[in-house]
DNA sequence: CACACTTACGATATTCGTAAGGATT
DNA sequence: AATCCTTACGAATATCGTAAGTGTG
């Protein structure tokens, strides 16, 4: 039994007719007729009975009948969802990113994706960067945006940017006033970090820790919203990545750009090496470069 | 998308291995290659992912997944389905039949069948002549039994045997001795009729008034075994179809002959005409006529 | 170099369409 | 005579298997 034979059988029994089913079919008369022919032979028993004048089902026929047009519509059905994800007219991926990015430029990406791509469902998952990899790691999403990590162990890294961190401080401090910071300027306020565990706060301490000893946290929190307003409130300062510029400074915080030395990190995309990312996936990393290149 | 080219996918996704799966598929190697790779063609994209070391699925492959095992579950199901019916492994008929018949010769008919068909499922209708041509006539059956109608309009009547009416007497009747009897014997009791509407009834009331005029009605039963009660506790007497000669007899009424005139009337099978009948109806008709030849 | 998938190509099978045949209205 | 399905047959198409090719561990 195949599926031409079964849409053969499926015409002649809505029509009656061989004539009219073959022109349904795009077949012609004699090759409708043979195709039936095997399908019942391939059965066992006849599914139709044909005077030379009139068509009609046999009880197995009847019994095929509503079976057929279910199996039919599958199948339809199944070949339409499969083209619809492949021509991203539908599916999913899920995505994680850092906290920082994901409130940046991941809105940025994710509208020009949804303009292109508007019935593909998005899900993403806004956790810190280790998180991230973990997601990553355990099929949880497809894509990821973390900052390099060491070990990549299973997975592909494509960079997006090179993210190069800025020092937060209140717009009533006179360091607001500088044109650039550095590390020594800042030690002198009470510092502001994101909670442990976090890639940004690690990279800050070993960057501080090479120079000038221990980072003296006075007070910490796990989202960047409630450091911009302390900090917008004089409580110390801080140092986020660049990418929260705009952020912070909407919370009333002023940033200025922190040299000596300069800490820099790449942030970029991972997904499961060994795997391909599915189209909608694809479609998405580009839309991610795409934006992080034009900024 | 063709059956066996989801199947090849099928083979491949649980093996993830080419050459497995073309063991299993009892084919080559390249045209499981080759039947993949029209298969992705023909659905836009990449179902499998092959490194020459190993083989994976997409993002897709595995949305389709799922979705193959139970399309190809279905179909085999289908396909085993219809061999079932026309190999008598499964199935149902309707059999209606007029009382007489269904009372005597039916269940032995239903015994051979069910002997060599144990997997058919048979309903049996038990009424009175008109309401089978009846139900054949709606298709709420396939099979009637029947005292041969005057009108087989769109009917197919298959002769099964001639049937000879007897009359039934009380065992202490003086009737009961004779070798047989005529009517006009009979018009002598009180009579005990088939209540009406029925063939039987009918066809009785119209012998008579050919000869004797009306029919002497004393009771009236729709039910034989009612009528054989009444006749062996000697209210009266009748005349039933000879089939019913056994129980008549093992309800205590005697059966003798009924010449002069001979009441007889062909019983035999109907359906509607320009349908087949099921291979399931069409060997339970062939068993009814083995049965009624060999009595 | 051994293994696993792909490409190339000739052979085989299926399926198709045209033409002729048969039956019914 | 017209219509509708079936059979017959040569042609196009698809599928298959063998053999050679390619890339990886």
């Amino acid at each position: 039994m195949s599926i031409k034979q079964l849409r053969a059988f499926l015409a002649v029994a809505q029509s009656l007719s061989f004539a009219q089913a073959s022109q349904h079919l795009h077949l012609s008369q004699p090759a409708l007729s043979l195709a039936i022919k095997t399908l019942e032979e391939s059965l066992g028993g006849a599914l139709l009975v044909r005077t030379t004048r009139s068509v009609a089902l046999t009880r197995e026929g009847e019994v095929l009948l509503p079976i057929a047009r279910r199996l039919i519509a599958d199948w339809d059905n199944t070949e339409e969802l499969l083209r619809q994800h492949f021509t991203l007219k539908l599916g999913r991926v899920a995505i994680a990113a850092l906290p920082s990015f994901a409130a940046s430029l991941l809105p940025v990406a994710l509208k020009a994706f949804r303009d292109c791509h508007p019935d593909i469902n998005v899900t993403v998952h806004d956790v810190v960067n280790e998180q991230v990899v973990e997601m990553v790691r355990n099929h949880r999403v497809e894509l990821g945006v973390v900052l390099e990590p060491e070990s990549l162990e299973g997975l592909d890294f494509t960079p997006l940017y090179l993210d190069r961190f800025i020092a937060v401080v209140p717009a009533a401090s006179r360091l607001a006033s500088y044109e650039e910071l550095q590390w020594s300027d800042l030690l002198s306020e009470p510092f502001i970090a994101l909670q442990r565990p976090s890639a940004v706060r690690t990279l800050l301490e070993n960057s501080v820790s090479a120079h000038h000893g221990r980072l003296p946290v006075a007070f910490e929190s796990h989202q960047l919203v409630t450091i911009g307003r302390m900090v917008s409130q004089g409580l110390g300062v801080s140092v986020v990545p660049s990418l929260c510029l705009q952020q912070m400074e909407a919370l009333g915080a002023r940033c200025v750009a922190l040299n000596q030395p300069r800490v820099e990190q790449r942030v970029g995309l991972i997904h499961l090496a060994g795997t391909t990312i599915s189209a909608a996936a694809k479609a998405l990393s580009e839309k991610l470069i795409e934006v992080t290149d034009k900024r």
